[in-house]
DNA sequence: CTGCGCAGCCTTTTT
DNA sequence: GGCTGCGCAG
C-alpha cells in the first residue's frame, strides 16, 4: 500500500477534534509512550489516530507497524477505524492483530527453529483437557484425585508466566500430583511436538524461544517493526509482556494504552503490575493521561471515582466531564432476586414507554447464573433480551464435531480429531478399540489413522468394530478423493451428511438438537468467505467469530467482565451484596489483590452508563439451593453520598441508609407487584394465556408470580407448528411445562412461554 | 456399549 | 438447585 503523505501533517482532518491530551498521545512518535486511558476517554480514538498519524507523515509503512489487542473484536475495530480515517486504502496492516494470532503468525514462518512444522495446529482447551487425561492416565496417576482440568490450568498459568518446562521449580512441580507437575509438563509439551500442535499458551511461548535462542531472527523483526501499539495494556500477562520487551528493543518506539482502574483479568494471568511499572522498564517514557471523559454524567463518573479511590495500588486518574448534572446513581435494596428481576423489568418497561430503545439498556451481573431471574421475568413478560457472551460458536461440540472432521480430511496425522470423531456419530467403535488402536499407534510410532489401517488388516481387531473402522477408513479416502474437485463448502456438508452426524442430531430428542443443526449450516457460511478449507482452518482458531444475527431492538443481559469496552445510556447493576459482589471466592483466594480487582470490576460496571446506574442488593439470596440474608455490599458504602440517592422513599425512623432502604422496599413491596401488574408486558400476557390451556402462573399476595406446584403443562407439544407476535413463524423444539424452546423460521432459537403463542 | 442414577461441584473468559 | 461427569448395571 502507498504511504499517503498529507504535506502538513499537524494539519490533517484527523487531529480536529482531539483535546489537548489526545493530540499529545496521538503526536509522541518517538520513544516509549505509556497512555493512561480512563473509562470512556476516547481511547480507541487515540490509537487509530496515532495509527493514522505515523502512516501519513511516511514515518512507516503499514508492514512496519506492530499493533496488538487481545480481541479479534478489538483488532476488528481498529482496522475498521483506521480505514474510515484514512479513506478506505488501508488493506495493509497486516501486522496488526490479537497477540495471539500474531504470535501464530511469527511461528508459522520459523516453526522450525522450536521443533515444529509450519502447518502445526492450534489446539483448543477440549484438545488440551483429552490429550493431558491420556498423559495422566499414562503416568499412572490417580485421574481423580489430580483431573487434567487442573493441570491444563496449572501448565497454562506457567506458560502465561513464560515458564517452559525445565523452568519449573519443585514448589510449583507439587502443585500436582505430589511434585510430578513439571515432569508431566514436559511430556505434554512432548506430545505437541509429535502431534505437530501447539496450545493457545505456547503461541506466546514458543516465540519467547525462539527470540531468544536466535538473536539474528529478533533482530530481523526489530529492523522490520519501527512502532508498536498495544492496546489493554493492563490485561498483558508475564509472557506478552517480556514478548514485547524483546520485540520493542528494536526501536524502543512503544506505544502502550491502558487503565490499571480497569484491570480485572488478574485471575487469568494479567499483571497488574506491568502497567504500574512502565515507567521503570521502559526509561525515559513518556505518560499521558487521558481524564476529561466523553461517555457519563458527572454523578456517574464522581460515584465510579469515589468508588475506586478506596484501591490502593494505583496510578491515580480522575475522570471529568463537561456533562454537568444528570441523574445520581441509584441505590435499591429489594426482598430477593425475583423481586430484583420484577422492579428492573419494570424500569425498563418505563424506558421503553417513553420511546427509547431496550437496546439502550444493559444488565450487568457479577457471575452468569444471577442471569436465571432475570431471563424467567422477561419470558414471562415477553421482553426481548439476548444474553452476551456465554458458550461461543466455536466451542460447541457440534463445532468442534465438524472441524475435527475436516481436520481429518485435511491431514491423516491428526490424532485428536480422528479419536474425537472416530465414534461420533455411534459406530459401535467403543473406548477399548480406541485404547488398543493408541497402544499400538504409540508403540509403532505412527499416527492413529495409519493404525487403524494396519489393524483393520489383521485379526488384531475383530468383529462389529472392524467391519466399522474399515467403513470408517473407506469413507475418508472417498472424501479426500471428492475433496479435490468440489468446493470446500460443499464438500463439508458431504461429509457432515454421508458420515451420519447431521442425521444424528436430526434424530436426537435433545431441546438443543434443532439449534445444533442451525450452527451447523451457519458454520458452512462462515466456510464459504474463505477461499479454501486450508485457509478456513488456518483462521478458524485464532482469527474468526461469528456475527450473531442482525442487529434486533433487545436489552442486554451479560456478567460485568463482558461488559468491558461497552457503554449504554441505561444500567443496572444488581447483586451488590458482600460475599456476590464483591464475590467471596475472590476474596478468600487473593485478598486485599482480589478485593481490589472486585472494586476494580465494580469501576467498570459503573462506568458503562451513559446516563444512568442503577445499583440494586436483594436481602434474601438462595446460594446453592439454600436462603441465605445477605448484607449489602461494602462498595456501597463506598460510594460517595453526593452522587448517589436511595431510590425508594425514605423512613426515618432507622439507623443506616441502607436498613432504611430495606425497610421501605418492604412496605412497599405489595405497592411494587401491583404496580407490576399495570406493566404493559403484564397486560399482553393476561390477555393471551387464557387462548390456550396452558395454566397461568398463580398470584400469591404481594409477590407477584409463583408457579402452582405441579408444573404447568402445556396445550402444545413438540413439532407444533406455532405463531409468535414478535418471532414470527417456528416449530417447538421442546416444551418444560408451559416454557417453549422454539425453533423460529427467522428469529432462530428462543425460549418463550405458551401464553405468548398461537397455533400456525 | 449404552443409559441411568447419583455424587460432588459450583466466578469471571480470550485466544 | 442444577449441571456434569463418572460408575455401574443391563
Amino acid at each position: 500500500m502507498p504511504v499517503r503523505q498529507f504535506g502538513n501533517a499537524e494539519k490533517a482532518d484527523y487531529l480536529d477534534g482531539l483535546n489537548p491530551e489526545q493530540k499529545e498521545a496521538v503526536l509522541a512518535l518517538d520513544g516509549p509512550l505509556l497512555v493512561l486511558a480512563g473509562a470512556g476517554t476516547g481511547k480507541t480514538r487515540v490509537l487509530t489516530c496515532r495509527l493514522a498519524h505515523i502512516l501519513t507523515t511516511g514515518r512507516a509503512y503499514p508492514s512496519q507497524i506492530l499493533s496488538v489487542t487481545f480481541t479479534n473484536k478489538a483488532a476488528r475495530e481498529m482496522r475498521h477505524r483506521v480505514g474510515k480515517l484514512l479513506g478506505e486504502q488501508v488493506e495493509g496492516l497486516p501486522w496488526l492483530g490479537t497477540f495471539h494470532s500474531i504470535a501464530a503468525k511469527i511461528l508459522r514462518i520459523h516453526a522450525e527453529l522450536v521443533g515444529l512444522k509450519s502447518g502445526f495446529t492450534i489446539l483448543d482447551t477440549d484438545d488440551q483437557i483429552r490429550l493431558l487425561k491420556q498423559v495422566i492416565k499414562a503416568a499412572d496417576i490417580d485421574e481423580k484425585r489430580w483431573t487434567a482440568r487442573y493441570l491444563v490450568a496449572l501448565i497454562d498459568s506457567w506458560k502465561n508466566k513464560g515458564l517452559t518446562p525445565e523452568k519449573i521449580n519443585s514448589k510449583q512441580s507439587y502443585k500436582f500430583a505430589d511434585g510430578k507437575g513439571a515432569e508431566l509438563y514436559k511430556t505434554y509439551q512432548e506430545r505437541l511436538r509429535v502431534l505437530n500442535a501447539c496450545d493457545f499458551g505456547d503461541l506466546l511461548l514458543h516465540n519467547l524461544t525462539l527470540f531468544t535462542e536466535n538473536p539474528e531472527i529478533l533482530t530481523k523483526y526489530h529492523q522490520k517493526f519501527r512502532y508498536l501499539l498495544v492496546d489493554e495494556y493492563q490485561d498483558t500477562n508475564v509472557c506478552q509482556y517480556l514478548w514485547l520487551r524483546l520485540l520493542a528493543q528494536g526501536s524502543e518506539n512503544i506505544c502502550v494504552v491502558g487503565d490499571d482502574d480497569q484491570s480485572i483479568y488478574g485471575w487469568r494471568g494479567a499483571e497488574v503490575d506491568n502497567i504500574l511499572r512502565f515507567e521503570k522498564d521502559f526509561p525515559g517514557a513518556k505518560v499521558v493521561k487521558l481524564e476529561r471523559n466523553y461517555r457519563s454524567t458527572e454523578h456517574i463518573l464522581g460515584a465510579a471515582s469515589g468508588l475506586i479511590a478506596s484501591n490502593q495500588d494505583r496510578l491515580g486518574k480522575t475522570l471529568w466531564t463537561e456533562d454537568e448534572g444528570g441523574h445520581k446513581v441509584s441505590v435499591t435494596g429489594v426482598w430477593d432476586a425475583p423481586a430484583e428481576a420484577r422492579i428492573i423489568s419494570g424500569e425498563i418497561e418505563n424506558w421503553r414507554s417513553q420511546n427509547r430503545p431496550y437496546n439502550d439498556v444493559a444488565i450487568l451481573v457479577r457471575a452468569s447464573r444471577q442471569m436465571r431471574s432475570f431471563e424467567e421475568r422477561f419470558i414471562q413478560l415477553g421482553l426481548p433480551y439476548r444474553v452476551i457472551g456465554g458458550p461461543r460458536f466455536f466451542e460447541r461440540a457440534e463445532i468442534r464435531d465438524a472441524h475435527a472432521y475436516l481436520r481429518v480430511l485435511k491431514s491423516d496425522t491428526d490424532d485428536l480429531a480422528f479419536e474425537r470423531i472416530v465414534n461420533t456419530p455411534k459406530r459401535g467403535i467403543g473406548a477399548t478399540t480406541i485404547q488398543k488402536l493408541q497402544t499400538a499407534a504409540r508403540s509403532m510410532g505412527i499416527s492413529l489413522e495409519a493404525t487403524t489401517r494396519e489393524l483393520t488388516k489383521t485379526d488384531e481387531i475383530r468383529g462389529k468394530a472392524r467391519t466399522a473402522l474399515r467403513a470408517f477408513i473407506l469413507d475418508i479416502d472417498r472424501w479426500r478423493q471428492e475433496a479435490r474437485d468440489i468446493r470446500h463448502t460443499e464438500m463439508a456438508e458431504k461429509i457432515l451428511d454421508e458420515s451420519g452426524y447431521t442425521q444424528m442430531w436430526r434424530d436426537s430428542k435433545d431441546a438443543k438438537s434443532a439449534g445444533r443443526l442451525e450452527n451447523l449450516k451457519e458454520l458452512i457460511q462462515a466456510m464459504d468467505e474463505f477461499e479454501t478449507l486450508d485457509a478456513y482452518l488456518e483462521h478458524v482458531s485464532l482469527v474468526l467469530d461469528v456475527d450473531r444475527g442482525p442487529q434486533e431492538d433487545e436489552i442486554s443481559l451479560m456478567t460485568l467482565h463482558s461488559a468491558k469496552g461497552l457503554e449504554f445510556p441505561l444500567v443496572f447493576l444488581p447483586g451488590w451484596e458482600e460475599g456476590v459482589f464483591p464475590s467471596q471466592k475472590s476474596m478468600d483466594e487473593n485478598g486485599l489483590a482480589g478485593l481490589e480487582e472486585e472494586r476494580r470490576l465494580a469501576y467498570v460496571g459503573i462506568t458503562r452508563a451513559r446516563e444512568k446506574a442503577k445499583i440494586y442488593f436483594a436481602a434474601n439470596r438462595q446460594v446453592y439451593g439454600s436462603w441465605q440474608s445477605s448484607v449489602p455490599s461494602r462498595f456501597i458504602d463506598e460510594l460517595p453520598v453526593q452522587h448517589v440517592e436511595a431510590e425508594s422513599e425514605q423512613s426515618q425512623q432507622h439507623g443506616s441508609a441502607v436498613a432504611r432502604q430495606i425497610a421501605s422496599d418492604f412496605s412497599s413491596s405489595f405497592e411494587r407487584a401491583k404496580s407490576d401488574r399495570d406493566s404493559p408486558g403484564w397486560q399482553r400476557y393476561q390477555a393471551n394465556k387464557n387462548k390456550n390451556f396452558g395454566r397461568a402462573p398463580k398470584e400469591i399476595e404481594g409477590h407477584a408470580i409463583r408457579r402452582p406446584a405441579k408444573k404447568p403443562t402445556s396445550a402444545f407439544k413438540v413439532g407444533d407448528r406455532i405463531f409468535h407476535q414478535k418471532f414470527g413463524y417456528g416449530r417447538i423444539a421442546s416444551a418444560d411445562g408451559n416454557k417453549l424452546m422454539v425453533a423460529f423460521e427467522k428469529a432462530g432459537e428462543k425460549k418463550v412461554l405458551d401464553g405468548f403463542v398461537e397455533r400456525a
